[in-house]
DNA sequence: GTCTGGCACTCGGTAGACTTGAGTGCCAGG
DNA sequence: CCTGGCACTCAAGTCTACCGAGTGCCAGAC
């Protein structure tokens, strides 16, 4: 009994996760792109057709036992069609050539879009969640550039009432930050105005991240100032590395899945933005734009497939695009739009000419 | 056969949209307690030994005719239970005396959160999104308050390239908003400074919506750069009567409601803030903390009843605090959450005390 | 009068039997 | 090595019967 069925992959009996042979490359692919439009087990005679293929219902039949021992396909059940596993999809998506074109309905909806699009870089972010969305009808994630290494432009204090003021931090990328103080004593305008200047004379040009210390004003009222300040400054410090995160079409992934458990379950983890980009992040550093089920290793995702794209330009990172939906998803079409806005993104906020009217 | 049957309801014959006699009012009642808590059509005998009721269930069936032939209940086919209709729900939701209380668990819940929150208001608000979520597990809304009344304490032009400048407005309520500017020519900073100079002693004091002019200062860099800081300012205006909206927990959505369809296209409308916002004032206008169906004219959630609490202190308003879940929410526990929470919201921003620590 | 127990009736839901058809694995022959 | 043919499998659909929760109605009791 085992050699026959020994006998039947040919090329590949060392390796047994060698490239596939042409035929059943094709195979393949005929099916993840049958399911992937149709959700439905793709039978064999369906394929036989296929362009690539062309021999009939039972040799892809034995074709597809080959590959569903290799771990390519799975059937549901045994009078079925077969289904694509990860790594079924994994290998369509490394076969595919580039990260696709987008058509011509959905190209022209960016060009409109970056047409038109103006006003602050969170504002063109959020929106572009939502066109990333609209393009792919999937959830879409747009992770902003980090601020790590811009520096301070300016530091001033405004005084809200005689017990607050407001520390307001503006760096050189657009970003402001503000922080309220409570103050111990009345203090005035001009007391603020004052500490206000010591603390932008030492901050001004130096990083978030850099420690600094004031040298005392002679004034104790300002010292005082100074210090609550430099506590306020160093929370605010914690609060700006948490990236930009923006969730484009969240009720888009009730259109994916069929099981409202499984909308739940994602829809819960696309509010922890945090976990959402370390997942793109880790991705991207792993150098892949396609992460297919497990791949990513993140146990509730297991049915999801996340497309990313880095926003980018001259190779400076500005942050990263993503796609959320399940694994049967149109990845040559997800890729392509994730690739054409992400590189649009990062021309747009890194090209200088955000905030045009 | 009219005789005998209009017989029946005895004290209501004329009005018909009368008070319910007491029996009545407990069945619908018992009714209305265990379809929210079962999903199931109720039916006479669960009825029959209910607290308040204490008759047979032929008796409660008869009643039941009546209720339904009054509109609070319907029954899903001839031999189900029955269900209450918005109108039962409305009823029930009226007959409650206040707000209800909260649990123990919740309440130290509640207490926990506002003793370890802090930080800015946004941050607070968002968090107590999250916090209404958990208490009642229905998705939350929270509207902070509008810039309307607030006046502006600074205006500052802050240079972050040479083509390009960051308009930073401080308003008396500690919200700071910004704007990109696209500078004509290269712009020294001793230029903007004098130009920001200028803008705050014409600005500070006013509110947003106050139109303003600043007379010519005799350099032509200078009035150009005011110029232009009046048309990022006029958008600003724009940008902050937008209503800050904050909504906790939509994967909540999915547990409340398993028809994915429905799922899909509420989240779809709590991604539209200004929907929502507008969907919570006009209840709160109307008088009402509980919207049910279609109560509240917006068709897309008639399937929901939409629970809101206002934000306040010393009436003045702050904003509000919404739930938005199944028909079959548990009203009295929501109603009790809302409440709370935003009365503690309301003195939490309102008092002062924010951003303590 | 008002309530109640009783009774016939309704009808959704479940379970089993049967059918259908898409799909498979295997094999013998070209 | 491919292919047509064949027997087999099994999910899904259809039909039937049946169960039981629930109803409406009525005649008798309090």
């Amino acid at each position: 009994m085992t050699p026959p069925l020994d006998s039947v992959p040919l090329a590949d009996a060392a390796g047994d996760e060698r490239a596939l042979n042409d035929r059943r490359a094709a195979i393949l692919e005929a099916v993840v792109t049958e399911y992937i439009g149709t959700a439905e087990p793709v039978g064999s005679s369906h394929v036989a057709n296929a362009p690539g293929v062309q021999v009939s219902s039972a040799t892809v039949r034995s074709e597809m036992v080959a590959l569903e021992r290799e771990g390519y396909l799975v059937q549901p059940h045994t009078s079925a069609g077969r289904i694509p596993t990860d790594k079924g999809y994994r290998f369509f998506v490394d076969q595919l050539t580039g990260p696709g074109v987008l058509g011509p309905i959905q190209r022209k909806q960016v060009t409109q879009f970056f047409n038109q699009v103006h006003g602050e870089m969170e504002t063109v972010l959020e929106q572009a969640s939502g066109l990333l969305s609209e393009l792919t009808s999937y959830a879409a994630v747009v992770v902003g550039p980090s601020h790590e290494s811009a520096s301070i432009r300016s530091v001033q204090l405004v005084g809200l009432s005689p017990l607050h003021a407001l520390l307001v931090v503006v760096l050189s990328d657009g970003a402001v930050e503000k922080r309220t103080m409570d103050l111990q004593a009345e203090t005035s305008e001009d007391v603020l105005a004052r500490a206000g200047t010591q603390l932008a004379s030492h901050l001004v040009g130096r990083t978030l991240a850099q420690p600094w210390t004031v040298p005392s004003s002679g004034s104790a009222e300002v010292d005082h100032l100074v210090t609550s300040a430099h506590v306020a400054f160093d929370s605010l410090e914690g609060g700006m590395d948490a990236d930009q995160v923006f969730v484009g079409g969240p009720a888009r992934l009730a259109e994916s899945f069929d099981a409202v458990e499984t909308v739940r379950s994602v829809l819960a983890i696309l509010e922890q933005q945090l976990v959402v980009v370390s997942l793109l992040r880790d991705v991207l550093d792993r150098g892949l734009s396609v992460a297919i089920g497990t791949e990513h290793g993140f146990e509730p995702l297991s049915s999801c497939a996340v497309v990313v794209a880095p926003m980018s330009i001259d190779g400076q990172d500005l942050g990263a695009v993503g796609l959320l939906g399940p694994t049967r998803m149109d990845y040559a079409r997800a890729m392509a739009a994730a690739h054409v806005v992400g590189e649009r993104l990062g021309q747009r906020i890194g090209g200088g000419n955000d905030g045009r009217h």
